[in-house]
DNA sequence: ATCTATCGGAATGAATCACTCCGATAAAGA
DNA sequence: TCTTTATCGGAGTGATTCATTCCGATAGAT
């Protein structure tokens, strides 16, 4: 029978090897994208491939999943930040931190490839009434600059999630980068208004409704 | 014969087509990576695959060549920025909207797939002097925050390169985006010190003598 | 009317990919 | 100790994708 506290042996290295592969799995598609071959995951996780086909029925099957975990980490972060105490700056940079941290929207680019589960898309409206909330707040105190926009939040976000951290010199350029775009969020004297126009959510998940195929 | 001005006929649609591939060229490379297939470059160009077989030998030749003319605008924009009048800050940001403007440093993704020739290195030396000139001079005048390095500029344009501008939507915010992060450069009293270290050029470069192989 | 430069895209052979199958390994229980 | 069972890694497979080549078509130029 198994123990209720950490198992052993070949249980305990296939509960592991969950977290390793899923890890492992957010890593590759964050910096190589949606195209990346099951092989490289395998090779970073330090499994073989038949360890992915065990958990996940496909690769779609995967992708899914991970984007839902993502959203859901999303949720859970901006939970935080509307209740967390401080200005409206630190919580929008905070939740942008972790975020980033977490690889949240780093799967633009399986957008078009893969069938939106229903999960999907109720988890999507829920952070983004989540997130216009948290960016609301922030506008409104005066610590984050007034033409910012919860859907600029997003993308960068996104921008982010992307960037390459495998060695300790790429985490750390990674880090002052983002370090530089959220200090460029804070409201200031000295700005110009954001150029163009506020973007729009529609744009921002139509890319998920259309395949890429001709 | 040729004409001397403005040739005619096939010769014009020749040359129509050298600015075509090349452009169709940058933009796929920057968006999707140096592993995007020659037919989606054909595509987005609307000619056929074998007009960049006549021009370029390979596709390893093409990205030298890409490579190498990133560079020289690049060198080319960092002599304007120097030379121009106005404070340390607008020079700077100036620079960097042209260099990703012209998708300047979106070619990381090529980083030991192809060989370094002889002209890439010298390129990118002066290129090297030449932005450490322009920055060093934004610190010294007090309007770009003094913990901020060439090589972390160099990371940012290489960052907003890559960033997709194929729709009117995505360019716009690929624009505030930029704008976010170059307000962040500037000096100001709520500012904490940029994380971790200063990059350095070792790794910066050194991406490129070794090879992806196993 | 013929020549010639250039075109587009089908054809080709090599490489890569998602996914399956199976022999090996080691923990658990008899 | 010996068998059972869960899990493992990675070679094997068929389908797909890619870089590159080749050739018939097209339209200026002469």
């Amino acid at each position: 029978m198994a123990r209720r506290e950490s198992r052993r042996g070949r249980q305990a290295e296939a509960e592991r090897n969950d977290r390793l592969v899923l890890e492992a799995a957010r890593t590759v598609f964050a910096e190589q994208g949606a195209g990346a071959p099951m092989s490289a995951l395998a090779d970073l996780a330090g499994v073989g491939i038949a360890t992915f086909y065990r958990r996940y029925g496909s690769k779609e099957e995967l992708l899914q999943r991970l984007c839902l975990l993502s959203m859901e980490e999303s949720i859970a972060s901006a939970r935080e930040a509307i209740a967390a105490e401080g200005d409206g700056w630190s919580a929008v940079a905070g939740f942008v931190r972790r975020c980033v941290d977490a690889r949240v929207g780093s799967l633009g680019s399986a957008a078009g490839t893969i069938a939106v589960t229903a999960e999907m898309t109720a988890a999507s409206e829920l952070g983004r009434r989540l997130m216009e909330e948290l960016v609301g707040r922030a506008r409104a105190d005066g610590t984050v600059r007034t033409d910012l926009t919860a859907l600029d939040v997003s993308y960068l976000i996104e921008q982010f999630s992307r960037s390459p951290r495998g060695t300790e010199e790429r985490a750390n350029v990674s880090g002052r980068l983002l370090a530089l775009a959220l200090d460029g969020l804070r409201s200031g004297a000295r700005r110009e208004d954001l150029p163009g126009t506020p973007p729009d959510w529609e744009t921002y998940s139509g890319r998920w409704y259309h395949a890429d195929i001709d």
